[in-house]
DNA sequence: AAATAAGACAACCGCTCTGCT
DNA sequence: CAGCAGAGCGGTTGTCTTATT
């Protein structure tokens, strides 16, 4: 295992700290400033670790800390870079002068991730949680299950559920392409996320990422969902050469930077655009209305408090039923009534 | 009014990264 | 290059408050 806690040598206080304790720290940080926090505790008269101080001073005494409720800005911009940054809690905080990386993470897992799992959004992947839905019997009795499970790459998780919408959608396909356009709206959608996760460390370690697909971030109109387009779904699912192990399809990684269907939490007007310069980008959108900046994503804040701006009347509600209701009504992706989300609820 | 459950948030733990020697 | 210390990060736990029964 890893070392001691700290705080364990020479029987450090923990826990709780007490308002002298913060008095002390504030008034020695204030004269002397802060660094070297492995030191500090013991200059300034404390029984605490420096990482203890350092947390302390970091995340509740620091004076520019905004204290209080998240606005609905904030949380309209804690989600929209959630779903590009995923849990990078500081790269989030360093767009939201004020918060803390830890009071974000603390909103994120009490208030946002429980609205979106009720919304039937898988609040990890940004995308309609269909592995709640009811799938389980159909699908063994399908010829077509590999292919299916090939197609939505989910052939390591082999999930019952999942291969039955899936298998029903293929069904209607004749009758309702727009499930079926839907189905894979999702699936290219859950793809992009997780290839650009994939990707941010390495592309943050060199410095090489300026842009990031928007479709990934931010979303196009809803008639870019609700349009039929049957050609672009593999008319042979047993033409699996064109698939990868993996499920991705071999050309994805040229298609991705298309625009992708996707959906949207708060509108289309809330198109994010920022430092569109696609002719310096590793990565870039067709529509250079969509593109997005991650290198301003991640930077430290200059001037703006909130960069992702927002006009949406949802800034105007300030209830918890009230925003969610925004987000339920603002929703750019619709999850067919065959989809009984509630029942998992 | 008391007991219990749920919610909210502060604090801790362990790991990783970075810079220095 | 290896080892070390400091610092930062994300996940988890602990504790207090509020709501419900």
């Amino acid at each position: 295992m890893g070392r001691a806690p700290c705080c364990e040598k020479n029987g450090l206080k923990k826990g709780p700290w007490t308002p002298e304790e913060d008095k002390n720290l504030v008034d020695y940080i204030q004269e002397h400033g802060y660094g070297n926090w492995r030191t500090l505790p013991k200059n300034a008269g404390l029984q605490r670790c420096g990482k203890s101080c350092r947390l302390r001073w970091t995340n509740y005494l620091r004076p520019d800390i905004k204290r209080g409720r998240f606005s609905f800005e904030e949380e309209e911009t804690i989600i929209q870079l959630h779903s590009i940054l995923g849990n990078k809690w500081s790269a989030i905080a360093a767009r939201l002068p004020g918060r803390t990386d830890n009071e974000i993470k603390n909103y994120w897992n009490t208030h946002i991730r429980k609205r979106l799992l009720r919304m039937g959004i898988d609040p990890v992947t940004h995308s309609p949680r269909l592995d709640l839905l009811d799938l389980s019997s159909i699908l063994y009795n399908s010829s077509q299950m590999n292919n299916m499970s090939r197609f939505l790459g989910v052939q390591n998780l082999v999930n019952p559920e999942l291969l039955r919408i899936a298998t029903s959608l293929m069904s209607s396909e004749r009758e309702n392409p727009n499930d079926l356009q839907l189905l894979q709206n999702l699936q290219q959608n859950q793809l992009c996320n997780s290839q650009i996760q994939n990707q941010i460390p390495q592309l943050l370690q060199h410095n090489e990422l300026q842009e990031i697909p928007a479709a990934c971030v931010s979303f196009p109109s809803e008639t870019q969902i609700v349009e039929p387009n049957v050609e672009q779904f593999p008319s042979d699912f047993t033409q699996t050469a064109d698939w990868q192990s993996n499920g991705i399809p071999l050309n994805f990684t040229e298609d991705y930077v298309n625009p992708l269907p996707s959906y949207n939490y708060y509108g289309s007007d809330h198109q994010t655009v920022m430092d569109p310069s696609p002719e310096n980008s590793a990565f870039y959108s067709n529509n250079s209305n969509q593109n997005f900046s991650f290198a301003s994503v991640l930077s430290t804040p200059s001037s703006s408090p909130t960069p992702l701006n927002s006009n949406s009347p949802y800034i105007n509600s300030s209830t918890e039923d009230e925003r969610e209701s925004y987000c339920s009504t603002m929703l750019k992706f619709e999850i067919p009534d065959i989809l009984c989300v509630n029942e998992f609820m």
